[in-house]
DNA sequence: ATGATATGTGTAACCGGTTACATATGAGGT
DNA sequence: ACCTCATATGTAACCGGTTACACATATCAT
């Protein structure tokens, strides 16, 4: 690989010369600045960007912590990120924690040896280490931290599990069950508690109806498949998330049961996966690419010290009426 | 951020003895080390890797190329591939290239710059610059290039697309159509010759049978809606991939038909999405954890120069026999 | 006693860039 | 004519590690 004082001596200038014209910053004549061009192609090369970043301190790459890549909410979001992080000039790591506090620690451990300019982090139960905010720019994506401090995007949650439970309401469910995700997570307990006090305010509430799934798809499965031998007037489902729809879907099916005729069934996320069924998926659709390309956005500016106008932004989820669910009674 | 420099001075030996301890390389006194590991401790020290970097060309960083992160099958190798590179100390950027050529030589460019030690592709049109396989450690996957020289890892595309069409035939399929991905991506091509060469050698071939759906599942359930529109004959239908599988299924319940009972469905590739459906999809399942893991673990080997027994990897796909097909007749 | 070898440690060059500082020249203002 | 400032370029230190080489001491065989 040629170096920079390969270039230098090709060119018949100092190493000092050629950076500046590489970096377009400085001085440089015109007829300078040819005669180093030309060397440059003549020799093929390219900076090292390794040997830049030593000094920088900047790696143009940042790390992408997720729990798991395989859950099919995640790829969007990488991909959302990926996109935008290109276009900045960044690289992404991938990283998948399984959600364990232990992995995440370990992965920031690793980013941070490496000299990566910034995380963006899907996380539960990340403890919030201030100290670690001050020393490397990160934002949480969907799953955040209780820190005012540390940048954040997701979905209206608890928003959209009011919406999705006064839809269900209004094509004429009357018991409504809730296939609730993981207790560790905020966003799960936020959509279960939009549940709750829609059912409330219309004082038809039944603790019962409220089933953990873990936004495991074959949980849910399971546990719709007992619920509805346990409970036949079941006419409706609000399930914290369409992995989790999805599921359910195939134990009313598994059952002999129609959707929507017998059962209504409602998602939550919008993941592509919710189109590609049969029947389609209604949801309350997040927007999730603009999620991560939001994200991917903050952080650049984090990374680059341009000031954010807010460090918190919530995303609304809207309904997206599909075939799981019975049509409005006009 | 304290520096080898700062351990040094506070354990009042020199850089190279605090390199010693650090690589465990030398001769180094117990008592010395001792110092060293307490002024590490005391400063919390951890080594910059970029700087290791500088002089190694090593980076403990691979890039993985992919077409698109969305594709559902593409999350399963990617999790593979992290979780082996993981436990070699190896971190992995991710990178889409929507199958572009002209992104997958962007990207490879960018990783070179970056001393990336090594890259896994997955790639259809990939040019083979036999300079490049000899600048940097590369490994193909499932979509692999002509040449000797690039280890690839791949499933058993030929021998799984017979074994689904034979699988069909002896279900008691008389008309199979076959769902092709693009006939620019070999292994679509290899899927559909496995296809054509059983039932020729049956004597009932049909080229009207197969049509173009291009891996992608909006076109297949399009092309195949078509198809049974045309051909009310067909009873059975070999898709190219799962996500083509999945797409046919929604056009035949569109069509009011059942399945398998009026037409079989089986699908190439075993991803997750297949189990989730209703109801689920047969397939020819590809290990694709393993086609993952055996190219992660081959790019680590390329990388440490250790010796390959093989440089190509074929892994056999095997029929999982599921509810979009017809049980066999016994 | 002597040379060979194992053990233990430091100095300084090196990896390939960036950049502070020094130096030189020419143009414009007074 | 002299000062100031913009333009143009080079030298060398620096980023934070690794490592070749030098040097010193201890051990052991002959």
């Amino acid at each position: 690989m040629a170096t920079i004082r390969s270039v230098a001596k090709l060119a018949g200038v100092s190493v000092a010369t050629v950076s500046r014209v590489l970096n377009q910053r400085g001085y440089v004549h015109i007829e300078t600045e040819k005669k180093v061009l030309k060397a440059i192609k003549e020799l093929n090369y390219t900076p090292s960007i390794v040997a830049r970043s030593l000094n920088n301190k900047k790696t143009n790459t940042i790390g992408l912590i997720l729990p798991d890549i395989t859950n099919p909410f995640f790829p969007e979001l990488a991909r959302a990120i990926e996109d935008v992080m290109q276009i900045y000039g960044y690289t992404v790591v991938l990283c998948n924690s399984d959600g364990s506090v232990e992995k995440e620690q370990e992965y920031i451990d690793i980013l941070k040896q490496k000299y990566i300019d910034g995380i963006i982090i899907s996380t539960s139960n990340f403890v919030i280490d201030q100290e670690l905010f001050s020393q490397i720019p990160i934002v949480t994506l969907d799953r955040h931290v209780t820190s005012e401090k540390i940048p954040s995007v997701e979905g209206g949650n608890y928003e959209g599990a009011k919406l999705a439970t006064e839809f269900l309401l209004s094509t004429g469910c009357k018991h409504i069950a809730h296939l609730q995700g993981p207790e560790t997570i905020r966003n799960a307990r936020e959509r279960r508690d939009g549940y709750i006090d829609v059912l409330k305010a219309k004082g038809c509430f039944d603790g019962n109806l409220i089933v953990a799934a873990d936004y495991d798809i074959k949980k849910a499965t399971k546990v719709t498949f007992e619920l509805l031998e346990r409970d036949s007037s079941i006419d409706g489902i609000f399930a914290g998330n369409d992995l989790m729809a999805i599921g359910a879907l195939k134990a009313i099916q598994m059952h002999g049961l129609r959707v929507p005729d017998d059962i209504s069934v409602i998602g939550f996320d919008g993941i592509a996966l919710g189109e590609m069924i049969y029947p389609e998926l209604t949801t309350i659709a997040q927007p999730i690419y603009d999620m991560g390309a939001i994200a991917a956005r903050i952080l650049v500016k984090l990374i680059e010290e341009v000031p954010l106008e807010s460090t918190h932004h919530k995303l609304d989820a809207q309904l997206v009426e599909r075939r799981t669910t019975r049509r409005l009674s006009t």
